[in-house]
DNA sequence: CATGAATGAGTTTTCATTCAT
DNA sequence: AATGAATGAAAACTCATTCAT
């Protein structure tokens, strides 16, 4: 790849996080993002085939980044440790991204079939991660709990309350506590 | 003549459940809800400011529907009892209408900002009404928890996994159960 | 005709006035002028072929009651009198309905072929009162001078610049002295 | 390829002016402009806000090009001379543009408020130069009477009888001998 | 690669008119 | 006569996508 075509779609897909994040998939125009880019509306089309098929590799790339951000986080041997640093990092970076994700996690449900589904994988890779995390199967009520928490916390707590991430910890502590008892 | 072919309102409400269901909020147009309901496409206009104004009405008539049937599901004195009897009334009631919720509670959010209001405000009615029936504050874990489980179980079990009403009931007793622990 | 058809056609004639005053032929709506007159939108038709019937015949109309109260207006031998008392006479005329005659002397030309032809009869019968008041023909310049003269003053001094009655009467006068110069 | 052809904008222009000329601006759609214009139909947005905005647009460059044809029409130091090469020089051009003048000079009127003032301004701007040409000021009664001439040659002799433009011409200076008199 | 003018199908919305009651 | 719900043909405007340069 050349510096040029690097730099140009790199700029398209910044302009595109930026956009999306505000506006949602149904309301961001493409002319939006170019003008954003500070690019031709045609050149958009030599990197993405659509405007969905953006938004489709964006997401993509978002979950895997945080996927791979919560794979790393944690080492320790101590795997109830793990669950918690997990949701904490997790956590995180949701608060980080906040708009965006907004977006990524409560827009790609309405935004089409193929977005469902990537949703949907997105979340499963999740859950085995905190299942694993526990020494659970992914349907154990532990590990129900423990992703409810999670999307309960995200969607009432960081997008509808806009707490702290101190305030944020206490309640996810709190949950955390109930749900596995003597296990910590 | 039925009740149904009689007013021409109410056709127009069931056909745009019908669509909204189906296709989403964005995918839907009012010429799909007009030929569904066999009027004219002027007639929507006559009930109807606009599309969202639709959208708007039918959210608004659901949520209230849903929060009276919650409301005189039980009158047992045994509050804790009551916990449980509003889970599973909320749940069947999903159940029930699964395509349509899936429009009304994932879809809200991303529909414009009178809808996440919309959205906002009858999650908290919800919440309100479960930390009554266990006499406790709206921002107590036990309530977030609860709050969760129930997400979590439309979300993945009654949206994606589409599993049996017997099953998602047996997960969501088993999570009741770890939440409330003694409290049962 | 029956009382009753003849108050509710009055309704809607007097409001249809109101209305196309207000807002001109092509912005006022039928359900505007049912709305205003308080009968449902069908009763207009029973009066009225079209919103284009009834602007036709409220034209007429006024046109005909302007041309009646002008010829009423002089019995004076003195020819020249006479001229000077239709000018005024219109004036008077036109200054009290000031909205109307907007509508009906400038907007008649621009409503379609039918309206056009209307306004161009009205303005030639109106020139030959004129012309007959001074023993002239219809294009003897003193009748185009008049003529222009009045439109002028109702287009600029009435319309736009909204003057009194009595400023308008020393516009016409100083203009017909420098027209009608020695034969006064 | 002529100048014409090539350039969108001007292409569309050339048939606005075409369309509005024939039909008026409330019976002039969009759909016929961009017809006539061979283009598509987002082209004419590409361009123009709204038929209104193109209306705009070319009412003001229409005046701006009338009056800026008068001011150069007569450089002689005889002021009354010019008084009348003015009004044969816009005789002339409301004479050759007959269908746009037809428009632009009494349809402006009816079209909406942002158009009523874009005439009274042009409206002024001539009163203004056929006032200087005379050293007077607008309101003198030798101007209104000189404004109100033009205003009926143009409505009645070009627009209604289409009389040549010889035979206008008589008609004019007959009306200027009345008015100026021995000024002549 | 980059451009940005051009496209035109698609969608919402309006409103004069009809007609069964 | 009076009603007013229903009609459906227009019309304006949008925007993802293409393509010649």
């Amino acid at each position: 790849m050349s510096q040029s075509e690097c730099n140009t779609k790199d700029k398209i897909i910044e302009s595109a996080i930026k956009v999306f994040a505000e506006k949602g998939f149904w309301k961001t125009k493409v002319s939006d993002i170019v003008k954003e880019a500070g690019v031709a509306q045609g050149t958009f089309y030599i990197y993405f085939k659509s405007k969905e098929d953006c938004f489709y590799e964006l997401l993509s790339t978002l979950h895997n980044s945080m996927i791979n951000r919560l794979l790393n986080s944690c080492n320790d041997g101590n795997l109830s440790k793990c669950l918690e640093v997990y949701c904490k990092v997790f956590i995180e970076y949701i608060y980080e991204y906040k708009m965006l994700s907004k977006v990524f996690l409560f827009e790609a449900l309405s935004s089409g079939e193929r977005f469902k589904e990537l949703y949907f994988s997105f979340r499963n890779r999740l859950k085995k991660i905190i299942a694993e995390s526990v020494n659970l199967e992914i349907d154990d009520p532990i590990v129900v709990l423990v992703s409810g928490l999670l999307k309960e916390i995200i969607e009432y707590y960081i997008i509808y309350k806009n707490l702290k991430l101190e305030e944020i910890y206490d309640i996810l502590d709190e949950g955390l506590k109930i749900i596995l008892g003597d296990r910590l």
